[in-house]
DNA sequence: ATACACATCATACTTTAGTATGATTTATGC
DNA sequence: GCATAAATCATACTAAAGTATGATGTGTAT
């Protein structure tokens, strides 16, 4: 609903621009291939959208993956305890991850304690809140 | 998908909208001042530029906002019960929820038990997965 | 008006989660 | 080579989390 309004906007903002553009042009009077400034305004578009485009990746991809990496080593999480960590968050329990990782539920249990101490975490459920906030979930 | 068509779209309609101008400047014979050409230019980068951080804007509140409530609904999760899965995925404990919410611990139980069932989760972490998966926390 | 979902709380109980401590076995860096 | 961190497991315990059941008041839709 609202990207038809505002996508007719745009255009019409567009048109209006372009029509006072051509006001422009008829005064002009010099001879000019007019081909080369349409073939420059599309590009001029295209530069302009692959600006943004390009803009927008570089701030997400930060987001996603850069900071990551740079928490991460903060905690000092062992690999063995960031699988636990990434179970735990996928809602397994205790024994589940114990299976699911082939070792006791008691070896877990020391995995878990383990995490929550690191993370600065009283319970499994802030621990995975850390985590996401840490972006390394 | 759709958005690829809409920016094919605008960008026919606006190069369509150029050759028309060039129809128009072709026809002049006025003098054509070059500064009216790098600030067409400019305009056009603006153009594309703001369509291209529009078409993200769009993007970005589909999966934020707009499947959200959909789904929802589905849980047919109650206001309570919703503000504390919400505090559940902060990770906070029953007893703290219950601090929170001014209410006491007995009747957290019981909407996290109702939860549970709703969100078919076995414990409260799964529940928050459920949750997250829905883009409803 | 009355059935129904919501919210509240309690009691009693079972099941997980989490802590503390200690021990053994690998790797691994210095 | 030897300290150190990681990974493994056990036992024994405390603390939460979760279940089951029942009860009460409140608003709301038909």
């Amino acid at each position: 609903m609202k990207q038809t309004i505002l996508i007719f906007g745009g255009l019409s903002i567009a048109i209006l621009l372009l029509f006072q553009l051509s006001k422009l042009s008829l005064m002009s009077t010099q001879n000019y291939n007019d081909i080369y400034i349409i073939i420059s305004g599309c590009l001029f578009i295209l530069i302009g959208f692959l600006l943004n485009k390009f803009i927008y990746k570089r701030a997400g991809e930060k987001k996603d993956k850069v900071i990551d990496k740079a928490h991460f080593k903060k905690t000092n999480l062992s690999k063995q305890e960031y699988k636990v960590l990434i179970l735990m968050a996928d809602g397994l329990s205790n024994f589940e991850i114990a299976e699911s990782l082939f070792i006791s539920e008691n070896t877990v249990k020391t995995h878990v304690s383990k995490i929550l101490v690191k993370l600065k975490a009283k319970r499994r459920t802030e621990a995975i809140k850390v985590g996401r906030d840490m972006n390394i979930i």
